[in-house]
RNA sequence: UCCGACGUAGCUCAACGGUAGAGCAACCGGCUGUUAACCGGUAGGUUAUAGGUUCGAAUCCUAUCGUCGGAGCCA
């Protein structure tokens, strides 16, 4: 229950009562048509109404809020200063002195201090608050008092405790642990205070993307997940059954993008992405989250333009929204200050250039690595489009400039402080004929991009679009070292569940998925 | 797949060829303002597994399993 649902409590079941009241009048007369009759028991109606009489004696006696102190969040606590409230939530941590316990409660919506000297409650109550653990799920009720020595702004002067559920040896104590340990259990590990501020992040972001791409006209159209073939015939789909036919993650929603574009000018989607490359390292997931914007009539200058909006505004939004969270997380925010749109603009060939000066071995037309990013993106206070690269390093449907056939109208934004790639994007091929050629270049079945071919068949347009990761914007605004954080349980190489670390004999199935997970 | 690091108490680590140890968590006791609280005590280990070298192996060697990081690939 919330706040505001607490606190018109009184009021909506006086309210409630005299509607119930009214209705069994009328059944007493004879009124057949009393929507309650089929809503409510005869008996459950009676109990309602007693328990609202007792409502309403108290309403006109005495202040109703000293025999039914509201449930409140302890993010609202601030709003009942100097008054008796509940708390439902859990024990994150106690500290003891023998007459007075502190009890360190959390709900979900933040922190909050429990002190209860030994005179403030009763015997058996301090007994019990003494042998609580880590996580018991207790309801808690006290007075808030702002206290200048409280983290929050404001304790509880407990008066009462009652225990849910209990807990016994939680595994997470709050001492360090190693990353594995605390991968194992990630179904708890989401309970401690830096997990919360990230994935609060996480929904801080997503929310700021879905009201920019709103505000500037974008539909969200979702692609299918399930696909019969490769979007982009280079890399590795996890494969599946559908029926007797082969189907396959998506690893990209771009094409039927680019069909939806086409139906509705300014679209996007948004959803799980599967790649099964063997990846090991700190920015890659196998199941990852992208959000991928399609226009129509928008060529690659237009699409860097939008981006850097974009990113601006997820960046601002985040560092006005989540200020705390970012705190908690020790997160340096005048880095983040500085990422305002325009975006500098590097081309490839300056980008070789740059990386041979750096002391680089790489060659006109290979693609860059991890390393050679993370150089380029150092010479910058914010992201770093890097554009034009070579045609061979870029999928089938990237569009050749026209004036230089070897360069594709694409580019890479590069989030600074080493972070890497955050969005890739581009112009898509509109020529029919050309595509067509491209199909066959890559060696993939002509048949299976007939529908594709399509979208240049009737009434075709310059069009373009880009593909961002939501991890890796989460782990670059939260700084953290690593991807896997950032996303609730994270599907990595030999790891599907908390538990369950995979190996060759044990092979991947429906009964190793741990429900909910 | 390749390269590198690692595997010791529930957790984080120490011991580096000579009796396996500490902090936290658990349990018992103390403390009325603590902020990963603190103080005293108790319990907790076939040192990943299997071989080998040695008078003696957590330590050295071999294999297997597992974890982490990096490369390739990418968002």
């Amino acid at each position: 229950m919330g706040l505001l649902d607490a606190a018109c409590a009184p009021a909506r079941i006086a309210r409630k009562a005299n509607g119930v009241m009214k209705a069994l009048a009328r059944e007493r007369r004879g009124n057949r048509r009393n929507p309650l009759s089929s809503l409510f028991s005869r008996e459950s109606k009676q109990r309602f109404l007693s328990r609202a009489e007792e409502g309403c004696t108290c309403m006109s006696e005495s202040p109703l809020v000293e025999t039914l102190p509201p449930v409140s969040l302890i993010s609202d606590v601030g709003r009942y200063d100097g008054q008796p409230v509940k708390i439902k939530g859990w024990l994150r941590n106690k500290r003891s002195s023998g007459k007075i316990h502190f009890l360190i409660l959390r709900d979900g919506s933040g922190q909050i201090q429990g002190v209860a000297a030994r005179n403030d409650v009763s015997p058996e109550c301090f007994e019990r608050m003494g042998t609580l653990q880590q996580e018991t799920s207790v309801i808690a009720t006290g007075i808030v008092r702002a206290d200048e020595r409280a983290p929050g702004g404001y304790e509880l002067s407990l008066r009462d405790l009652e225990i849910v559920g209990s807990s016994e040896n939680f595994p997470i104590s709050p001492k360090e642990h190693g990353v594995d340990f605390l991968m194992d259990n990630r179904h708890l590990w989401l309970r401690s205070a830096n997990q919360h501020a990230i994935l609060r992040v996480r929904h801080e972001i997503i929310k700021a993307c879905e009201d920019w791409l709103d505000a500037h006209g974008f539909l969200r159209i979702d692609a299918p997940i399930l696909t019969p073939a490769a979007c982009e015939g280079t890399t590795t789909l996890f494969e599946t059954e559908y029926f007797e036919y082969k189907a396959f993650l998506s690893q990209s929603g771009q094409l039927y993008n680019e069909a939806t574009a086409m139906a509705f000018g300014r679209v996007y989607c948004f959803g799980p992405t599967f790649r099964a490359e063997k990846s090991k390292t700190r920015r890659h997931l196998m199941e990852f989250w992208m959000i991928e914007p399609e226009m129509a009539f928008a060529e690659q200058e237009e699409n860097m333009e939008v981006q850097e909006q974009f990113v601006s505004y997820i960046v601002a939004r985040v560092l006005e929204k989540r200020k705390a969270e970012l705190c908690q997380l020790g997160r340096d925010t005048s880095k983040l200050e500085k990422v305002i749109a325009p975006f500098p603009r590097l081309s490839y060939d300056e980008a070789v250039l740059t990386l041979q000066k750096a002391g680089k071995e790489i060659q006109w037309g290979n693609d860059f690595g991890g390393d050679e990013e993370t150089v380029l993106a150092e010479q910058f206070d914010r992201p770093v489009f890097v554009h034009s690269y070579p045609v061979r390093c870029k999928a089938f449907y990237m569009k050749a400039d026209p004036r230089r056939p070897e360069v594709a109208r694409c580019a890479d934004l590069l989030a600074p402080e080493g972070y890497g790639e955050i969005i890739g994007g581009g112009q898509r091929e509109d020529d029919g004929t050309t595509l067509e050629e491209r199909i066959k270049e890559h060696g993939l079945p002509r048949e299976a991009f007939d529908w594709y071919l399509d979208l240049r068949k009737y009434g075709t347009v310059p069009h373009s679009g880009f593909g961002m990761g939501i991890e890796r914007v989460v782990a670059w605004i939260c700084g953290l070292e690593h991807i896997r954080e950032t996303i609730p349980f994270p599907r990595m190489l030999s790891r599907l569940t908390p538990h369950t670390h995979l190996t060759p004999a044990r092979p991947t199935g429906p009964s190793v998925q741990a429900p909910g997970t």
